[in-house]
DNA sequence: CATTTCATGTAATCGGTTACATGATTAG
DNA sequence: CTAATCATGTAACCGATTACATGAAATG
């Protein structure tokens, strides 16, 4: 019921649980060998997160015996955790976020599609969009005007950030057109014959 | 004496007040008004940082009445917080920073010249390079593998960070081009004129 | 004279790190 | 039988966030 507040580990976990449901292990597990890695699979970080989440009704644990193996807890999101992370997911992109690092930017839209579907998506690069064409430019000001009299190694790091920024605002486009092409061949099976999905959400 | 551990924005503030003595109130504003907009510009970060920097003997802080301002308390770094903080600088590159992100590597680096000069700062991208061309690979690979499987958002996602590490490949290449053009340049004012760039080391 | 800016702090809380503890099950 | 892996926890510590407090000097 009450939802204080939830830490970014909690809601890589709440997004985790909401694909299918997960023990702590098996979250840790994620973290140690998938391209997740950004996020502390120490049982000292996951299990206490855990407990908060179950506190808060988000998700809820249950214990398995499966085959031989020890007892595990399983946890599935529950309905008040799906709302949760629904509105996480719906927040809009901010210029602050954008400005203090991606990452949970990134985290937001790689849980994006499967929870709310492919147009959020869109809409979510597109904000994003709007955003780095906003922000990007101040910094390459800022570089032009302060890099001459900074250290050249300061200069290169601000280079560095502005880089990766740049590349961001490419990779938005190309992450645009995919999406917009994935949906027009998803809805281009109308013409005459198959018709494999007509309700999507459009 | 004792310098048991400092953090991220320890480490910061330290290599702010090694540039020059500096107040609270000086690091507060290059946190919210430079490009080091991610660290926290909050007080309750900051005070605290710098009395342990303080109790640790790093720094030594000295109340300065200047014309008319109220009181300020300006930090200088002491010797063994230079010593603390080159050592900090000269701390090599491992795979395992490179992938938990690049933040303090950056860091490091853009602090890097002024402390230990440009072949120190060389010797560090030479370092990031071997390591990135280590590590990239296997991310793209991981692409490759997995990303038929996973949602669309979740493969752009990944996607993303490789293109960012790419891109981070293409910079230590100009950064290192940059460094040793820029020690020709200084050691060329020998020969007779220009001789703008005769022997970057290969 | 009131408001803004300069400047430094403190207290409550909370989440992550580190390290340790435990016990069951499978593999050699 | 012993070691490795599966699996879940706990406790101490520490640092960051948030929000509040204070007070002096400059600005209008």
């Amino acid at each position: 019921m009450k939802v204080p507040h939830i830490s970014i580990l909690g809601h890589a976990l709440l997004g985790l649980i909401h694909q299918k449901p997960r023990s702590g292990y098996d979250l840790r597990k994620i973290f140690t060998e998938t391209a997740m890695g950004s996020f502390s699979n120490s049982p000292g970080a996951i299990y206490p997160a855990l407990e908060r989440l179950e506190k808060q009704g988000a998700i809820a644990g249950e214990v398995v015996e499966s085959s031989g193996l020890r007892r595990r807890r399983v946890f599935r999101i529950t309905e008040p955790g799906e709302q949760e992370f629904k509105q996480w997911l719906s927040k809009s992109v901010t210029r602050d976020e954008v400005m203090r690092g991606m990452g949970e930017l990134m985290l937001r839209f790689a849980f994006m599609e499967q929870a709310l579907g492919a147009q959020a998506a869109i809409t979510f690069l597109r904000k994003l969009r709007v955003e780095l064409n906003a922000y990007v430019p101040g910094l390459k000001e800022y570089l032009q005007q302060h890099g001459p009299q900074m250290p050249l190694s300061g200069m290169l790091a601000l280079d560095s950030g502005i880089r990766n920024y740049e590349t961001l605002q490419q990779w938005v486009e190309y992450a645009i057109q995919t999406y917009q092409s994935f949906l027009a061949t998803r809805q281009s099976s109308s013409a005459n014959h198959i018709n494999t999905n007509r309700g999507g959400q459009s």
